[in-house]
Formats: C-alpha cells, structure tokens, sequence
RNA sequence: GGGCUCAUGGUCUAGUGGCUAUGAUGUCUCCCUUACACGGAGAGGAUCGCCGGUUCGAGUCCGGCUGGGCCCACCA
C-alpha cells in the first residue's frame, strides 16, 4: 500500500464531512451501551462561528469522540439559539429596520425569514471544525418544538406556584423598552460628573452630590445618616426641590454613608437599587419621570419630551443660571448597562412576570453538590452567585421576537388564564384559550403580548433535546443527563437558569457533570473583543491550516483555562498532521507483502483487531516499543476518563513524535527495507521482519485511534486507506477504543530498549560534535559498563550496530556507563 | 472591598513531594541519510514571581507578599 506523497487537507476534510453525513455515522443509536448524553450552548445565529466557539466546541467534540470510540450510545444533538433579542437585533441591523416601528407580524417574519437565510452557512462552521454532533437531531430555540417545551415549563411552574406576576420597580432598557435580568447586566466604568445640588430648607441650603441631576423630578425624599451631627436638626423637616419646586421629606437611614458626598443623599423612583429598597422601607410615594423610551413625562414639568442625557445637561445650565450648582466634580464609577446595546441600567415600575428563586437559594445551592465540577474550581463561581442574587428572574421581555407566555387575561377580573397543555405551542395573541372561567366569552380576555427572555427557553434544551414535552418516558430514561459543557461567562445564565429549570420542573439538576471551558485570548494574554481588533477568523485558520490543526491547538489547553491564540501551535499542529501522513506512509511501504489477519490467533471474533497475541517472535525492540504504548493508552485513558483531553494529547503526542518516529522507525529501519539484500535461508520471510511488521501495524493503527479524537480527518483517512479493509469497521470513529493487552508490557525490554536509545544518540551527538554526516561509520565503541547493563545492551547489538552504522562494539568493565568512540 | 484563578528557559506550555524540570516555538551549528526540509541530528537557554514555614527532601503542600486575569459588590 502506498500513500500519496502529499496530504490534501482541504480536500480530505471535505470528502469526510460529507462521507460521515451520508453514512449518518453521528446519529443517535442506542447500542444498548452505557448512554453518554451532552447538552452544548445553542450558538446565537451571529453569521459566523468565532474562534471561542471552535475552541469550546472542539473541546467536547473530543471528549464525544471518544466516548463514541469506547462504544458508548452517544446522544449529542446540536442546537441553534434563535429566538429573542440577540436575533432581532441582528435582524435590525442587517436589515436596517426598527423592530418597534414596524408591525409585530411583519417583523416576526423577517426575523424568521432571516434566521433560514443564515443558519446553513452557519452550521456549516461547526461541520468544518469536525465537530460529531448529529445534525439531524438540531433544534432551534424557536422552533414549534422548543415553543412548546418553553411554555410547558412555564405552566408548570404556574400549577406549582414558583412564578408570580407583579408591577414592581423592574432593570429596564429604555433603548431595548424592555424589562431585563440581573444576568444581562455588564458593569462599566462610565466618566460623568459629582454635582453638588442646593436644595432649600426653609432659608437654610442643603447641599446634595448626585451623578444624576436628570432625577430631580423624580426626587422623593432626602435622606441622611442619623449619627450625622450635622443635619441632626432637621428630623421632620422638609426639604424644597430646587428647579422644580416642591417639598419632600427629610428622613434618617443608617446607611446612608457619612463621608460620601456631603452625607446628603437624594432619593428618587427610581436612580438605583438603594432607592428601591428606601421606597419599599419607607413606603415613599412613586414619583417616576422616566418613560419606558428613555424621556422625561410629566412628571418632568419643564424638561418634558427631553431625553435623560439631553435633560441631564439642561438642568445643569439652570442650575448655574439659578446659583444652585454649587461645585462639579468630573469622577468615573460603575454603571451597570445591558449588555446586549450597552445602554445605562435604569429602574421603572412595570408589570413583569418573575420565576421565584431569591427564595429557593438553599436548594439551589445544593443542587452545586449534586453535580461534578471540571475543573472543580469553577463550582464557585456558581455558589457565589446564588449567594448575591438580588433579584428573582423576570422572565417576560416587552418584544415582539420570542417565545410567547401562553397565557391571557379576564378583562372582568383581571385574572390570569393559562393555555391548556395539549393546544402548545400556543400564541394567545392568535389563538384562544381551550377554557374559559365561568360567565366569559371570548369578548372578556385580553391576550399576553410580552415575550419571554431567551433565556427562559435555553434554560431547557435538555429537555427539549430529550424530548420531555412529546415524550416523557423517553425522556426519563436520559435525564439527567451526563454532561453540559460550556464557557465560564455563562455559568450565573445559562447554567444557573438550566438548574432552577431542572429542579422546579423535574425535580432533578439536569447533568451528572458539568465541564467549563475557557476563554480563547489573543496572542498577547488580553480578551479578544471586535473594538480592539484583536479577534481572529477561525475560518482564516480553517483554510490556511485546516481543521485538525485549528483542533490540536484546541486541545492544548487545560479545560477551564483560558488559551492565548497561537498561531504557532496551530502550525504544530499542522507539522504533526504531516507528520502522521509520512510516519504513516512510511509504515504502510514497510507492511508490503504482510497479512495482517494470518498472525491473529483469535479469528473467533472475525472482525477483531489483530491482536499480538505471542510475543515470542518479537525482538526486543518491538517489545521495547509495545510495552511503552501499553502505557500510553493507559495515561490516555484515564485522563480522556476525566476531560483531561490535554493530557492525553500530550502524552501522544510525545510517543509518536519520540519513542515511534525518532527512535523505533529508526531502529527498524534496517530490519524492514531490503528483503531482497538478504534473503531468508530457505525463502520463507524473515522472521525480524515480520515481528517488525506486526509491531509496525498494531501500533500505527493503536495511535491512529489515540489521535482520532483530536484529529478526525487525517485519521479517517489513513484508516480508509489501510485499515478499513482488514479491521472491517467502516470508520475509525466508530471502531473500539484501544485496550491494554498486558501481555506486552515488559518492564526489562523498555530498560535495554532505552540504554539502546541512549547509546544511539551518544553516537549521533559524537557524529554531530565531530561535524561528520550521519552515514559515517562508527569504527568501533567501547562501552564501559556494569554485568547488568552489558547484559541488556547485548540484547540489542544488532540494532545498534546497524542504526548507528557502527563497526564493532567492545565492552569494558565500569561502575557507570561510558562511551568511547572511534 | 469580597471571592476565584494564574505566575516555570525570549515566547507559549507539561509537571500525582523524590534521581540530571516536559514539550513546542524561536536562536545557533551541522545534514536534502532511499517516510518526511511542514524534515533530521546536535547545542545553548529556567536561581520554577518574592519571603517564610512543614518535610530527610518543595516547582509541587501551608501562610504571607507582589503582579496579571476573571467574577461579584460598590452606582446617592
């Protein structure tokens, strides 16, 4: 058999993307095996997969492999996340359109429209990198399916009371109009400006620093700590408004700061948290300014109709004109905005549904004990924020692109009427409830026209992709299941949202493991972001490299760590592909003429393996070599057993680069070319050459399977070309995993096999020194050495006189191994 | 301010308390040896961030410090 002398990647990878597609080598199959299921993040339809997905990605598709491999049923089904804002933004920026300008159907359309135009070039990414999923097993966070699965976990949790609807202050978007999540928020450190406000008491000025002048008319009261010896007097008193005129209370609170500012603080509805919790502590009237597009109303007398920023300056110039602005400090402190617009955070009293967690903390902080951690550090970081969540989850978004509540409303009593399970996927503002409450005709409701946050469907794809809404047995046999992966910047969303979802509507947490990726870093160690121009394509890397270089970097790092982008070892990744063609290729010239299937003693099973069963022809060196794979597959093993694909990349790695490529090739070189030199007495195959051969196979094919996981293209290949035939299994990524034969671990074979690997490279380093080519021979060496160690060298003699093109080897009793050569 | 995490040759990185600290890349020298110049052989290059402790023995464990990164809080 002999390999093409080059390696096409590009077209190789195209060949079996669409080879492994028309065999549906990825679908779901139950083998009646241990079941490996795996929930990966849903991509947002973005156009294009970036250099994190590839990574994050490649990371499990690494460790599916290879539970593939160990003959695992495999359920790895692959979703795209469609549905809420992210998409409409994306569709009103590529289509230049307001989603709130235009009409609600219309625009649903087009975001729906939009969605099909891009999703087959965007799968396309994750086919490219190599990714198994069983794309026939895709869902869409807004497809019927996932409608229905969302809203049945809402009504759910309606029956069992854990959501609850109120008109409370709310985190709102005035660019987005809608209500948000404490999840959605990005803190930022904005430059504004410390005013210091005069406000009146009576004839006395009470001077209040704010960063929001704009809030004046909004202004409920004025608060100060009550050790505050300086405003001591005022318990009782009033305080006047300035710019607009009216009166609000004087009132003490111990935690108000006394250093901050002037120890004065205004509160208004609503500038921030702590006026919240005053509101509510002091049953303060609600006074709100703001409307839900970011404007003054009527509340604003004066500076009605103007925007925040634009009121924010103009109160600032009466305040100078009146002699109220007393001083303007410029400082930088943290906002919170959204952040899918980058919008400053504001608070406004609104209507919103909420699923109730602030009250289920303990639970769901031991529900951080029912799952295992990888790495285990990162179980922290959900613990911590359970622990500070302030908010319970509002779930209801005021958008048109979304999964809708299936509810509505009585117009007589206001009360809520759910949708009945069997008519979901429902959208109340097309169809009508199946029951109606007594004394109601269709005339008395009023449909839900709020959407729900994307995150309340995400929460549930296991049990959209298990099927929990059509069927519930299936279902229970796979939930939980065994693995969500996921990067780091998603576990208080999605892996916080995806547990509160499992425990309130299945009783259960919804994996057994929970493994966290890192983040990919640009070359220098800093966050890749658009603004600093510092991402790279991986579709750049994809054509220049290919996928299984883009992936053996990807492998590189340690699960949970963060991976600078390196070109570099994305270009060793690429060398070891080559690398893996030409040992191959190499090895395959040197099988002519063998047969496989002769020297396997168990034909029982037909299809096996050939396994070296005997090791009694073997040379040493063969056994040398055998008995260090052994070790390999077992380091291999444990460490894939435990997403420790970085481990078992590297411990492969180094095999084949070392112990195969530089020293056992080498050292067979001379027993595999040249038959016809030197003819076998009585024409038979020489045996050396056939221990040789055997070795040669078994441990080509063995790290072909080590590699495949990582590698699958130039893998696949290989094993076409060769194996397929004799192993009789139709591809590599469905043949069995390698196992340890302990028959061919051989401790004394690896010691005289290294002192032979020693001597030769004392030989080659004394050619290199001596600035002589590697051809010349070594007249003689001599070896001074101990019985022992002489003992083990014998054993390979013949080797090294013939790799190492040396004469004659003399010995010399030593105490420690030293070599002369001449 | 709280929490987490990282710190190893120029750069990136491996490293279960134990003999000369892994590999890659870059640098220098030699070599197109019939698998591979996307290669081979060799050389040089690390007081394992700093201080202290535990131990016969610490890159590895403990405490403190310094410096990155991330998360959270701080928004008057």
């Amino acid at each position: 058999m002999e390999l093409p002398k080059n390696y096409d990647f590009k077209e190789s990878e195209q060949k079996w993307i669409k080879e492994w597609e028309q065999k549906r080598l990825y679908s779901y199959k139950d083998k009646g095996t241990k079941k490996f299921s795996i929930d990966t993040p849903p991509p947002t339809v973005s156009g294009r997969m970036h250099i994190g997905h590839a990574c994050s990605y490649t990371q499990g598709d690494i460790i599916v492999r290879y539970r593939r491999m160990k003959g695992e049923s495999v359920f790895y089904p692959f979703g795209t996340d469609d549905n809420g804002l992210p998409t409409e933004r994306l569709v009103e920026s590529l289509k230049n359109v307001k989603s709130k300008s235009m009409g609600r159907e219309e625009f649903v359309e087009l975001c729906e429209k939009t969605i099909k135009e891009l999703k087959p070039e965007f799968i396309a990414d994750w086919k490219k990198v190599g990714i198994s999923a069983d794309f026939e097993n895709s869902y869409s966070t807004i497809d019927a399916h996932s409608i229905k699965t969302s809203q049945k976990s809402f009504l759910d949790l309606l029956k069992k009371g854990r959501v609850f609807q109120e008109e409370s202050p709310v985190s709102w978007c005035v660019h987005c109009q809608t209500a948000i999540a404490q999840a959605e928020f990005e803190n930022v450190d904005i430059t504004s400006n410390f005013n210091d406000i005069i406000f009146k008491q009576g004839s006395k000025e009470l001077v209040i620093a704010t960063t929001r002048p704009e809030l004046l008319p909004a202004c409920v009261a004025v608060f100060a700590n009550p050790n505050d010896e300086r405003y001591k007097e005022l318990k009782g008193k009033f305080a006047t408004v300035p710019l607009l005129n009216y009166e609000v209370p004087i009132l003490f609170d111990e935690s108000v700061a006394l250093d901050k500012g002037t120890g004065l603080m205004m509160v208004c509805t609503f500038g921030d948290k702590e006026d919240v919790e005053k509101w509510y502590k002091y049953k303060l009237p609600l006074k709100s300014a703001i409307t839900e597009d970011g404007k003054l109303n009527e509340e604003g007398k004066q500076y009605k109709g103007l925007t925040i920023k634009e009121a924010r300056k103009q109160i600032i110039e009466d305040l100078k004109k009146e002699n109220l602005l007393l001083t303007q400090k410029p400082i930088t402190h943290p906002v919170n905005v959204h952040e899918r617009c980058g919008t400053e955070i504001e608070i406004l009293k609104t209507k919103q549904w909420f699923i109730k967690v602030l009250d289920k903390k303990q639970e769901l902080l031991k529900a951080a004990d029912q799952i295992t951690w990888y790495p285990e550090f990162m179980k922290k970081r959900y613990i911590h924020w359970v622990e500070n969540l302030q908010w319970d989850w509002c779930i209801s978004r005021q958008r048109f692109f979304g999964v809708p509540f299936p509810i509505w409303y009585s117009k007589k009593t206001g009360e809520v009427i759910p949708a009945s399970d069997e008519q979901l996927p429902v959208d109340p503002l097309k169809d009508k409830p199946k029951v109606l409450p007594p004394n109601h005709t269709y005339a008395d409701i009023i449909s839900e026209s709020d959407v729900m946050d994307t995150w309340a469907t995400s929460s549930v794809t296991p049990q959209i992709a298990l099927d929990w809404a059509d069927h519930p047995e299936k279902f229970k046999e796979m939930f939980p299941e065994t693995v969500r992966l996921q990067a780091h910047d998603i576990i208080r969303t999605w892996a916080f949202y995806t547990i509160v979802k499992g425990i309130y509507n299945n009783n259960a947490v919804p994996w057994k493991n929970i493994i966290i990726s890192g983040f990919v870093l640009d070359p220098k160690g800093q966050k890749m972001s658009k603004s600093k121009k510092n991402t790279i394509a991986p579709q750049i890397i994809l054509e220049e490299f290919g996928a299984d270089a883009l992936r053996y970097w990807a492998a590189g790092s340690k699960l949970g760590e963060d991976l600078p982008y390196q070109e570099k070892d994305v270009l060793t990744g690429k060398k070891t592909v080559t690398k893996l063609w030409n040992a191959s290729k190499f090895t395959l010239m040197n099988l002519e003429g063998y047969n496989p299937i002769q020297t396997s003693a168990s034909s029982q099973g037909g299809t096996q393996t050939p396994e070296i069963q005997n090791t009694d022809s073997l040379e040493v060196m063969d056994k040398w070599l055998l008995s260090k794979l052994m070790k390999i597959i077992k380091v291999s093993t444990e460490s894939f057993e435990n997403y420790e694909y970085s481990k078992a990349k590297h411990e492969t790695d180094v095999f084949f680069w070392q112990t195969f490529c530089d020293n056992y090739l080498e050292f067979t070189k001379y027993r595999t070319y040249g038959e016809d030199k030197q003819p076998t007495e009585h024409g038979t195959q020489n045996n050396t050459k056939l221990a040789a051969q055997k070795t040669l196979y078994y441990a080509l094919l063995t790290q072909l399977k080590l590699f495949a996981p990582i590698l699958p293209f130039i893998t696949e290949e290989i094993y076409n070309m060769y194996f397929k035939e004799i192993e009789k299994e139709e591809s590599i990524h469905t043949s069995s995993w390698p196992e340890i034969n302990s028959k061919l671990i051989d401790e004394e074979s690896e010691k005289a096999g290294d002192l032979a690997v020693q001597i030769n490279s004392e030989a080659r380093k004394y050619k290199s020194e001596k600035k002589l080519s590697l051809k010349t021979e070594i007249t003689t060496l001599k070896i001074k050495c101990t019985a022992e160690q002489k003992e083990l060298i014998q054993k390979t003699i013949k080797d090294l006189k013939a790799t190492g093109n040396i004469k004659e080897i003399f010995f010399e009793k030593g105490e420690t191994l030293e070599l002369l050569f001449s």
